[in-house]
DNA sequence: ACCTGAACACCGTTCAAGT
DNA sequence: ACCTGAACACCGTTCAAGT
């Protein structure tokens, strides 16, 4: 009875669909379509991805695709999900080494795929592949004597800073796109635009910055010094809050 | 010279079109277009901004704006920064206080204009707006030894938390939304979902987690004191990080 | 039960014509 | 130099008709 509730997005990730199945056998199923639209994502970025061009790339009319996803909307959170990997296996090894190995391949993730930041986080994690990134988090803090919700708070707080640094970097390296908004970016270098821009009175320690040329020319500030810098940040902050509850 | 070569949106975000002037005196102004465009998505949400509706609003042809504006992306890019506040001030207030209190505004501001956060953190800060709030938390961290890179790091590492936060917030609280991505967080129970789908073998943290009902009825766990913890665990971080510089 | 052709409503953008 | 009507290409979605 329960079941029934549950939000038909959801259902549909986790194959609980209720099926009928008799007459014709689909000749199609979700995880096909899925996968065609992955294929589209990759290679020429979220605006390629079309009903059109999904029923397409699967051999099929646009409109026998709604027998399988309810809207476009769905389709491209399940596929978010879909795309998303397995997360490293944690082996035994302490929470810092895990979390930190486990923060830096959902960043790299991200940079591989970057049409799932394109997604938005605008979704609590419910797919299969989301929840499992959370499981192999909360089993590495699992022996911190945090409880559960410090504990999902902290993966939350990760997976927030994995994200934001994906976009950031994407969008400094990102000369590819098309968009307006990778005109920013791109090769004409982000520290002389600000240089041209910036009112000194206005804009006092951004300027002394850029004069610093803390914006180096190439795109540095957003490498991997940079990442760990930060998660290094949140990691110290986490390591306090666990001598704190244990002292 | 150098003018030129700065990317369209940039320039007209700072009022800095070549603007020759001489023949009929237009009837618009970016500004008015842009306070129209906000005003529908605050009203509306992102969907509800359609080139027809923000001529409509502004009583013009569609086509017009494009006389303003290069494309609808360029105008929501516009948007995004227009709609930002002024950072708060920071009255010569210890850095930590001034932190605090910057990115719990930030998280407000996302709260107030979800929109915003649709819009994607695509793009480096660019706008007048965003960069104000960059320049104010580089302000706040003058005094404490670290360097211009460190400080952007900083400053980007809480936006980060802040955007984070308020998209959770967001999705949890939102019964209101239309799309397939808010049926997930409304009023279902975002916990009772999770429990009818687990399996304990593949998720046994999770569904540890939610037997101890770490995601309560109510969405209380990206409630304020979730936001403060997560919040001290960064700026933890950062004070070790200074004292480290000065011991 | 599944697939599909035709059709609808809508939307971003271009262009040539007006003043 | 600005505004605009007409038109184009495209897209998500519905529905009734086919098998």
């Amino acid at each position: 009875m329960a079941e029934q509730q549950l939000p038909p997005v959801v259902a549909r990730m986790w194959g609980r669909e209720n099926s009928p199945r008799h007459g014709p056998r689909p000749s199609l199923d979700l995880a096909g379509i899925v996968a065609a639209a992955i294929r589209i994502a990759d290679r020429d970025g979220l605006e390629g991805v079309t009903m059109g061009s999904v029923a397409n790339q699967v051999g099929v009319a646009t409109m026998s695709l709604y027998r399988y996803v309810g809207s476009k909307d769905e389709l491209l959170i399940i596929m978010a999900d879909a795309a998303t990997p397995e997360p490293p296996s944690i082996d035994g090894r302490p929470w810092r080494d895990y979390l930190t190995d486990w923060t830096r391949a959902n960043r790299d993730f991200l940079l591989d795929r970057p049409w799932v930041l394109a997604l938005g986080q605008h979704t609590p994690p419910a797919g299969p592949r989301a929840l499992r990134w959370l499981d192999r988090a909360l089993a590495a803090l699992a022996d911190t004597g945090l409880d559960h919700g410090a504990r999902i708070n902290i993966a939350t707080t990760l997976t927030g800073y994995a994200t934001r640094q994906a976009a950031l970097a994407h969008a400094l390296n990102g000369a590819a796109g098309r968009g307006a908004a990778d005109q920013i970016g791109g090769l004409t270098g982000y520290g002389e635009i600000l240089g041209q821009v910036l009112d000194p009175d206005r804009y006092p320690e951004l300027t002394a910055a850029v004069r610093a040329n803390a914006f180096g020319a190439e795109p540095e500030w957003v490498d991997d010094a940079d990442f760990t810098f930060g998660l290094d940040l949140l990691l110290d902050g986490i390591e306090t809050l666990i001598a704190r509850g244990r002292g």
